[in-house]
RNA sequence: GCCGAAGUGGCGGAAUUGGUAGACGCGCUGGAUUCAAAAUCCAGUUCUUGCAAGAGAGUGCGGGUUCGAUUCCCGCCUUCGGUACCA
């Protein structure tokens, strides 16, 4: 019997259904296991075959988790909010709500094809109000605490006033932005806006100005990703920084925690150290400048406090709040110009620009506080207003841009560490001894780090200080598509919470995306839903991490009204044991998940500190794509030459007729029979009127217009030309072929011989196969090839070149998953994915490695049956059977356990190949094979499971366990290497001490032969493994 | 520039702790079956050399450690990914 996956798998898939076999409970005698998949954004072109590369990774691993006796969660739904439905909203005026639907009961149809074990009643939407209720919910958390610095966790800002009113500022222990100070009578005295002003430096949800991308002409906000080379993508137009107030969330305030908790989650490596580097802790001092003639101290933020000897000016952010106060008189108008230039400036110019020097004198002067001297204070692009205080202590001996600036601008240098000690050090490192330092000189730099701060702190001029190149994550956007806010404003603009009972707030319907005239979010225009009796609403949006920060959760409770998530479903899945997807989300997605989950630890609500004990990254699948050749006129022009000297010698390229004034250029023209010949696209022959003929006429010429097509469409009898040739040489006015529009050539690759003469297109590699071209799919696929012509190879075939590129539909290298399926099966493509190579390399597909996967299938089948049906046997499997099967046990479960599925394919080949030899078709060791295989081919493992008379699903199956024992082998097979190169196989005992092997190795033929005349200096015998025999 | 990952046959890749380099598959070559094709089956397939037996070379390049290196160390080259005046 032939295997039928098509069959077989549609039978499985609906039972499956039936029972309900992927639904899973919150509760079980079974230990639990939580196996997710990155939340995927339903795009509008479906999956193709590189996305569900993790999902069927992780599938086969909840599959085997679950035959390994765990209740477990695998769970999927979407994260439907994005910028992309609202574009294409702009663009077609397809409603994002629509678009959206439609776009994710497509990739359902797309996964549940592939044969994923999700389940589906515990799918979220995060556009779904039953979903951003509770991401209103969070957000108002977040808005109604602060981060109390004195007990490591958010508190409740009620706890926050109580410390205030009894005690002022200076009661409080928190993470926040205020400066200043007050009383407690202070505080009670103030107004209600006051009081809000001074919390919202305190809430971990608040508001403050933030720059945005504004595009007056398309009179929108971009995103960092629209804005190429400081202008927007879209159009080419100008981008400028606009400010504008945005809510915040205080992710700062937990940079501490995130660093350390990587210490206890089993991530790679390498995306740990992004993480690291995103949060960016370091170490240093903060220092106060006095500013000479001024009550003000400038604050900077140093990493070397030790070199504060060497500090000879002092640079300011552009946007540093004191710039315009302390710019003299004199110094005035370069500044205003300089601030003009730098606000003419993208962030990503200012960036990407380093080489370019730029910077400003203000006329100010700071006094360094521990050399007392003055020294000049300058702005320059190059110190970022964010990090730390915008202003920096300028050290020319000891940084680099320092240095270039100084350099630049000729300003003072003083070297304050000696490195000769450390001739391989940089100027990074923080090694050598002080020199012209003061009470430092002679100090290490470790030491004098220490010294200084002390000196500092002692003095009040400095302490030690940490910072974090985290900022705190915008959490505003101006668009349509995403989670309203659950905030009224009050007459005093001060924002109130939407009460809880109330929520969710609602995304009102709307048919216009386009923000307002004046920059303002889409929800804007609904004057009727902005304003209510408690205030005019908030018409931002969260963006897309609010509800992508929490989902996780979600799935432990999907249809909870009374809560995000019920304390016993956290109780009981706890977090996500493995978590597969993108390395793309390395930074963004996972940071704000771990920020969130860490806040909802500080609140009681989940009892783990991370969301996710283990994460495996997976790669990217590149596209393979194949090219056409398209003869150009270049092309045109070499047929034309080559038929026309057959025809006749007197023909000539490019030839100039008539005379003085009246000669021009005619692409071919005969002396002889007077011929001129002008090879031209229709398009532009179509433009040639009866005075261009006269033109010829009066030199005697007979003129042809001939089209570039028509040489195409002719290329291989070229005869209708050669007549009309002749029909024009006597006299017959003739005309381009117009029946020849829209025909192209084609030259298969092996038959180019001149690579300018042909254009290279992508075509689509559905239709191509081992490189070449099916000709007829091509002129069906593409109308404006539909009348092609091919110069093809010996074979008579069209044959493609290749490259490996990005997948894309623009590259016509997309394959889609759906039509893997329906030639192959689900099983076949689920192997072939994880057979490709490992889950975390980046490969490109080749849709012809499939075949091996699909003909390993084949074998497999063939096991159980031949062509009259099954052929299964009761008989007692041997010792090499069992050997084998027992084999392929063991080492499909430890690659299991190591993520490495791609020899898990390989080994179940060859297990199949071995059984197949030895003609094994024992029910004994096959039954093994059934559930062993069924995490990779569940729908093949299920239809067998059945066949060998079991009850129930496979999937509830009990794993096989495999026993040593019949792996145990009397001898082992070990090399014999002479000076490391082996030269023998031979067979040892496995009980064989280490002097009989060296014995009887040494008395082999081939030893011998190796070792004559040679001494034997050393033999070297690992047991079970090697013999080495050294000569010399 | 910095950080990270990776360089192995014609191709995807394998080699668990330093111990038989190239498993498994694609492709290719030859053969069987067939009226023929598809499908299937068998054999071969790192390179050089040789009729063969064999010999030599070989995991990006150059060194080193070792009886032995794809694996460890040092220096370099290339490709991919990330990131950026971070004081």
């Amino acid at each position: 019997m032939e295997y039928q996956p098509r069959a077989i798998e549609k039978k499985w898939k609906k039972y499956w259904e039936d029972h309900e076999i992927y639904k899973v409970e919150n509760q079980s005698d079974r230990p639990k296991y939580y196996v997710l998949d990155m939340f995927p954004y339903p795009s509008g072109s479906g999956l193709h075959v590189g996305h569900p590369l993790g999902y069927i990774a992780s599938d086969i691993f909840s599959r085997y988790k679950r035959l390994k006796g765990f209740n477990v969660l695998h769970p999927m739904g979407y994260d439907a909010f994005g910028l992309p439905a609202e574009q294409y909203a702009v663009q077609i005026g397809v409603h994002p709500a629509v678009s959206t639907r439609d776009n994710i009961s497509r990739y359902r149809h797309q996964l549940d094809n592939i044969g994923l074990s999700f389940d589906w009643s515990r799918e979220v939407q995060t556009c779904d109000p039953n979903y951003y209720k509770w991401t209103q919910w969070i957000f108002l958390q977040l808005f109604g605490h602060y981060y109390c610095t004195a007990c490591d966790k958010a508190k409740p800002v009620s706890d926050l006033i109580a410390q205030f009113e009894s005690g002022g500022s200076e009661k409080a222990t928190a993470n926040h932005t205020f400066e200043g100070s007050f009383t407690a009578e202070e505080w009670k005295n103030k107004s209600n806006k006051e009081k809000d002003s001074i919390l919202s430096h305190y809430r971990l949800a608040y508001r403050q100005v933030q720059y945005v991308n504004w595009c007056e002409a398309l009179g929108t906000i971009l995103a960092n990703d629209e804005i190429k080379d400081g202008v927007s993508e879209r159009g080419g137009f100008p981008v400028e920084r606009k400010p504008m107030v945005q809510w915040s969330l205080r992710t700062t305030a937990y940079a501490e925690r995130l660093l350390q908790g990587l210490k206890d989650i089993d991530f790679p490596e390498a995306l740990k150290i992004q993480q690291r580097n995103w949060i960016g802790k370091s170490e240093g001092a903060k220092a106060y400048f006095q500013l000479k003639g001024f009550d003000e101290k400038i604050e900077v933020f140093t990493t070397r406090p030790d070199t504060i000897f060497g500090a000879t000016f002092m640079v300011l952010a552009p946007e540093h709040d004191w710039v315009d106060m302390i710019t003299s008189p004199e110094q005035r108008k370069k500044i205003d110009e300089y601030l003009d230039y730098v606000g003419s400036r993208s962030e990503l110019q200012r960036m990407s620009d380093v080489k370019h020097i730029t910077g400003e004198f203000t006329g100010a002067y700071a006094i360094n506080p521990l050399t007392g001297k003055e020294i000049p204070i300058w702005v320059a692009e190059y110190v970022l207003k964010d990090y730390g205080t915008g202003a920096i202590m300028a050290v020319p001996s000891d940084d680099e841009r320092d240095s270039n600036f100084a350099k630049h601008f000729g300003l003072d240098i003083i070297s304050v560490v000696d490195k000769s000690d450390y001739p391989d050090a940089d100027m990074k490192d923080k090694v050598g001894k002080m020199i012209n330092s003061g009470f430092v000189t002679g100090m290490e730099v470790k030491d004098a780090i220490k010294a200084i701060i002390e000196k500092l702190e002692a003095d009040g001029i400095g302490e030690k200080q940490i910072n974090y190149r985290l900022r705190d994550a915008n959490f505003s956007r101006q668009r349509y598509w995403g989670e309203p806010f659950p905030i009224f404003f009050d007459k005093d603009d001060i924002p109130v919470p939407v009460d809880i009972e109330d929520l969710p707030v609602e995304l009102p319907a709307l048919d216009d995306f386009k923000p307002t005239s004046d920059g303002k979010a889409p929800l804007g225009k609904l004057e009727s839903w902005m304003n209510t009796p408690q205030g005019k609403r908030e018409i931002d949006t969260m963006p897309g991490f609010a509800g992508s920060s929490w989902y996780f959760l979600r799935y432990m409770d999907p249809n909870n009204d009374k809560a995000f998530v019920s304390k016993e479903a956290v109780d009981y899945w706890q977090d996500v044991d493995l978590y597969i997807g993108g390395a793309e989300h390395a930074v963004g997605h996972l940071l704000y998940s771990r920020t969130w989950h860490k806040f909802f630890y500080d609140l009681g609500l989940v009892p783990t500190k991370e969301p996710f004990k283990k994460l495996v990254n997976q790669g990217m699948i590149g596209g393979r794509s194949n090219f056409v050749y398209r003869a150009n006129e270049k092309f045109a022009e070499q047929v034309l030459e080559e038929k026309l000297r057959s025809v006749s010698g007197s023909f000539e390229k490019n030839k100039i007729i008539g005379q003085g004034e009246n000669a021009f250029e005619v692409d071919f023209a005969c002396d002889e029979c007077k011929v001129a010949i002008e090879l031209k696209t229709l398009y532009n022959l179509e433009r040639y009127d009866d005075k261009h003929h006269d033109q010829f006429t009066k030199l005697g010429y007979t003129f042809i217009p001939l089209a570039i097509e028509e040489v195409f469409a002719h290329y291989h009898d070229f005869s209708p030309i050669i007549e009309k040739i002749r029909k024009a040489n006597l006299g017959e006015k003739v005309q381009p072929n117009v029946n020849t529009k829209e025909t192209a050539l084609f030259v298969s690759q092996d038959m180019i011989k001149d690579r300018s003469a042909v254009t290279k297109l992508h075509v689509d590699v559905n239709i191509v196969h081992h490189d070449i071209m099916d000709t007829d799919a091509f002129e069906k696929s593409r109308t404006d090839f539909r009348r092609a012509v091919y110069v093809l190879n010996d074979q008579g075939q069209y044959k493609c070149s290749h490259a490996f590129e990005k997948m894309s539909k623009s590259k016509f290298n997309v394959v889609n998953p759906d039509i893997m399926v329906d030639q192959y099966g689900a099983d076949c493509f689920r192997m072939y994915e994880m057979f490709l190579g490992p889950i975390e390399q980046s490969k490109p597909w080749n849709t012809e490695g499939i075949s091996g996967v699909q003909s390993f299938l084949k074998k497999f089948y063939a096991l159980f049956y031949d062509e009259n049906g099954l052929r299964i046997t009761d008989d007692e499997p041997t010792k090499d059977e069992y050997k084998i099967v027992h084999q392929c046990i063991k080492n499909i479960n430890k690659d299991i356990e190591r993520f490495s599925f791609n020899t898990c394919v390989s080994e179940f080949m060859k297990c199949t190949n071995e059984l197949r030899k030895l003609k094994c078709h024992k029910k004994a060791v096959l039954k093994e094979l059934v559930v062993l295989i069924a995490p990779f081919a569940p729908h093949l493992a299920e239809e067998l499971w059945h066949e060998l008379g079991n009850e129930g699903t496979v999937n509830l199956a009990a794993y096989p366990q495999h026993d040593e024992s019949y792996l145990t082998e009397s001898t082992i097979t070990y090399p014999i290497s002479i000076n490391g190169k082996k030269r023998a196989i031979h067979d040892f005992a496995v009980d064989a001490s280490k002097e009989d092997i060296e014995k009887e190795a040494m008395a082999l033929e081939i030893v011998q032969k190796w070792t004559e005349g040679k001494t034997v200096r050393k033999v070297i015998v690992v047991p079970k493994r090697m013999v080495n025999i050294v000569v010399g």
